[in-house]
DNA sequence: CGGTTACTTGACTAGCTTCAAGCCTTGTGG
DNA sequence: CCACAAGGCTTGAAGCTAGTCAAGTAACCG
């Protein structure tokens, strides 16, 4: 979902800079921002008890995030934090809720947007709860790849601690799954960099 | 999310009675209804290529389903199966993209629900992936109690294999953690039956 | 060049899964 | 009312595999 930067603007929304590593809003804290992306991007995730980090999505440029607990009022239940140097535009909540009821256009977009989230997630529970190690990382790399064409194979842009936090493996199980992938061809290491 | 009955009629939907055990759709199908529960219980599940079941979610009176795939026009990852006698309101998607477009309001409706969902997705999320068998029945025991008190032990309508088909492990797994459990008064079992 | 970050490997362990068997409870039909 | 079948529950033993810990190596960046 993104709403075009001059109706944000005409709504109050301003624009801030966030360092790579910041923080834009922490876990059980409560929402009161719109956020949208103009640059950069911005991690979500949640800590386990143990202080375990399990990745719940990356968003980027003309995205936005963390609107679910936003809407529904209720505490945030994952972290957002920049993983580069970013620009991100925040509008207070009832600003958001007035440009959703004069543009009720966005309603629908932002139903897509959910709906696209929804599907995702429940492709991925399935990954998540019970398949091996090899198949939650060809899942990942299947589902995070930046040219969707099938064939190529193209440099992964993860780090296997990256990977690990996305699938909830940890670091030792990638690396030791990733060559066995490559034994079987399923992916190309050269110079420890990870191609797909 | 749900549709008032005259208007989903006046739309042309029809209810349908679904036997106990039998299919409204199938895991990678495409979608072509969107489907209101008038009575009964539909569970939606997906299968992994080991033939092992996930419980994606239980719906039942009031409460519609599967709306995503059929918004994107994508097939649908789980399978939808009753699970008591139910009946079921099948409208079809052109229909109702029709009634979302003369009653503007269900798309706020339809949004909300979506977020509530995407927000106990990233909630499980963390769970499903890391925690161990207790943090998973107690995630499951908490979010499926039907009354929301927090203090009475309550029954547990659901059998171990249910709550193993719901958190990704086994029975066996399933019964000795809930052993442990009740050792440590987490919940009570009495004759078999679970409380908590 | 040196420090930092990412990657790799080995040995060991814990705990979930698997397999196999048996018990309990419930409901049904004679 | 009893017998029996079916489904759910329970237990034990054994195996596997991802996690843990520890150490070391390789790339990257200023």
């Amino acid at each position: 979902m993104n709403i075009t930067e001059d109706i944000l603007i005409t709504y109050g929304a301003v624009a801030r800079k966030y360092e790579k590593g910041s923080y834009l809003f922490h876990e059980d804290s409560m929402p009161y921002y719109f956020y949208q992306i103009l640059s950069g991007v911005v991690k979500l995730f949640s800590t386990s008890s143990e202080g375990r980090e399990l990745t719940q999505g990356l968003f980027t440029d003309g995205q936005s995030f963390g609107e679910p607990p936003l809407l529904l009022g209720k505490c945030y239940p994952s972290t957002a934090q920049a993983v580069a140097d970013s620009v991100v535009v925040k509008l207070r909540k009832e600003h958001f809720e007035s440009i959703l009821h004069d543009y009720p256009e966005l309603y629908q977009r932002l139903l897509y947007t959910f709906a696209s989230r929804i599907y995702h997630k429940a492709t991925a529970a399935q990954i998540w709860v019970r398949q091996t190690p090899e198949q939650k990382i060809v899942h990942f790399l299947k589902t995070n790849k930046a040219s969707h064409t099938a064939n190529a194979m193209e440099q992964v842009p993860y780090t296997r601690q990256q990977i690990a936090d996305f699938t909830g493996l940890r670091v030792e199980t990638v690396i030791r799954t990733l060559m066995k992938m490559k034994a079987k061809r399923l992916v190309k290491i050269d110079d420890h960099k990870l191609y797909y």
